[in-house]
DNA sequence: TTGTAAGCGTTATCAT
DNA sequence: ATGATAACGCTTACAA
């Protein structure tokens, strides 16, 4: 492999040069700069980045940490990252922390040690303190899918409380009244927030929040399946429910399914999110699209911004979800 | 940040011994090694993974390329690569070749650019011999899901052949005679070798292929839909429809739905990869599990045994599919 | 505009 | 078992 001492050779010029006819900063004067790139091309020279790292105290790397890799936010956050970040030359290095707090410490650890020039977090189980004290280190942390005041220029978040309301009121708009809420768990803020947005739409129809068509689930599809059996086994009647995320959905659906229920005549079903296989449910499932990918190009578009000069990016923190309308709800039936 | 330096100063040692405790490779008295450790808490030192790079050649990262990240492969393929790397402190770096040649040279220069210490592909554009040329280079590489017989011991696949059998076997011998069968493009080795595999069994149970029956699809959900529609409209009966994925699959599914199937009694269906969202759809459906996790952690551990020097890791190249029973499939009503 | 030379923080090869 | 010291391949003041 050719090094930056055979091109200072045979181009007949100073190594310095031929630093700075790659990295363009400096002005070379048009005749070196051609000598400099036939020599390069001659030599089929490529920079080795780990002495340029070395040498620049700049790695062109950024780690990412998330909470599973099959987890339905992932790729598609992935996706959005890795596409802006790619096109700037730059990579990313994966860690998971599986929501928990040691887990995603080591990983941060992991990705500090390797030295990134920034990291994109996201984060469950480690606390805002640790959060703050993390943003005072020497690598820059953004974070996404969360919200910590003090660090809100590096936060990419969803309106939770905007997609609950949203879904709550398309749910109302059809004319239900009865409606039951299957939470995700309290503790997440996002999971309250969805909440609070239900409220909001509740009490601008005039509709009483009513504490025994709500149930505290887990997020999770077999969560959605439980929380449906006892609501419905308090005979109360209801005729729409709203899930604070399609996992939920989905497992409330299927025990709503196997226990006779007509999708969607006999009970309108919403999510939250829009996962890739919302779409793939039956009935497919109106939701609230979370606009994941979007978020993490932000992301990358932040650091892009902010660690590695880039002009011009315009830069967004809190995002909008939208109404997504299939098949799971429809107007009440008079 | 503490340096070697400020170790070895404080240690009243050299450079170099301090270099051997932390590689742990030569032997180094237990007295010295004691205060070297003892340093290097005090300091709070940790090693420089750029300088260690640059001086031993080695950056401890691999690379990956895959066609999708939002691909149904990808997040389970990560996430065996990613634990049995990152529990051996080495880490990765992604990038997406989207299926096109060029695309997937680009990702594949780069992470070369990048260094890595081997790769891991999962690419579907790239000829056999641009494989085979990049395996002379300096960067050892590993393939998944693709067989390139002069790279065999690098190669890491499923055996679809197999697959295609069991798939089709099961239905069989739930009575099936008349089965239709939605393929994957036959450029790809795996679509063949399934197809390849469906009729294997069909000749052991004395049934003969039909052409009538057959449809080339694009291992897309939409091209199920379509392929079931054209295989409908050719007015030939079939009781059951075999899919060489579960795309393709939910597709089919849907169009049959909508067009007043009942599924699985009027038509049983069966995939074939286990994606996620196979157990979500509605009937839940009948597949081959494709152990994709099991495969990139075994691409890893093939680079921690070759590359890394690790004894003691049992390789295995090729996987055995197997089949998932659920409810898109019955037997035949007689 | 171009060149000189001092780092960057390790590893690895010799000696001792 | 330990220590000097030369790489590793580049960037970046500082000088010219």
């Amino acid at each position: 492999m050719a090094t930056i001492y055979e091109v200072s050779d045979l181009a007949g010029v100073s190594l310095a040069t031929v630093s700075r006819v790659m990295n363009k900063n400096t002005r070379v004067s048009e005749k070196t700069t051609k000598k400099v790139l036939d020599a390069m091309a001659q030599l089929g020279y490529k920079p080795n980045s780990i002495a340029q790292s070395l040498a620049s105290n700049r790695t062109n790397s950024v780690g990412i940490l998330v909470s599973e890799l099959h987890g339905p936010f992932f790729a598609q956050m992935m996706a959005g990252i890795e596409s802006e970040l790619r096109a700037a030359g730059k990579h990313v290095i994966i860690t998971t922390g599986h929501s928990e707090d040691d887990k995603e410490k080591d990983g941060i650890e992991f990705l500090i040690s390797r030295k990134c020039d920034a990291l994109i977090l996201h984060v469950e189980a480690v606390s805002d303190e640790y959060l703050i004290e993390l943003s005072q280190g020497k690598t820059p942390v953004y974070l996404i899918n969360r919200y910590v005041k003090p660090l809100k220029d590096n936060c990419i978040s969803l309106d939770n409380e905007l997609g609950g309301y949203l879904a709550s009121k398309s749910i109302l708009e059809q004319g239900h009244k009865k409606i039951a809420y299957i939470a995700g768990p309290q503790f997440k803020a996002d999971a309250r927030n969805r909440l609070k947005g239900h409220k909001k739409a509740l009490t601008e129809h005039n509709i009483e929040f009513n504490n025994e068509l709500f149930y505290e689930g887990d997020f999770n599809e077999v969560g959605g399946t439980q929380a449906l059996k006892q609501l419905i086994n308090k005979n109360i009647p209801f005729t729409a429910l709203v899930c604070a995320n399609d996992e939920m959905a989905s497992g409330a659906m299927k025990y709503a399914r196997e226990h006779g229920y007509n999708l969607p005549n006999d009970l309108s079903v919403i999510g939250f999110d829009n996962v890739i296989f919302a779409n793939y449910l039956y009935p497919t499932l109106t939701t609230i699209d979370n606009p994941v990918e979007n978020m993490g190009q932000m992301a990358a578009k932040m650091v892009l911004k902010d660690i590695y000069q880039y002009k011009n990016l315009e830069i967004n923190r809190v995002f909008e979800p939208t109404l997504i309308n299939r098949d799971s709800t429809q107007a009440l039936l008079k």
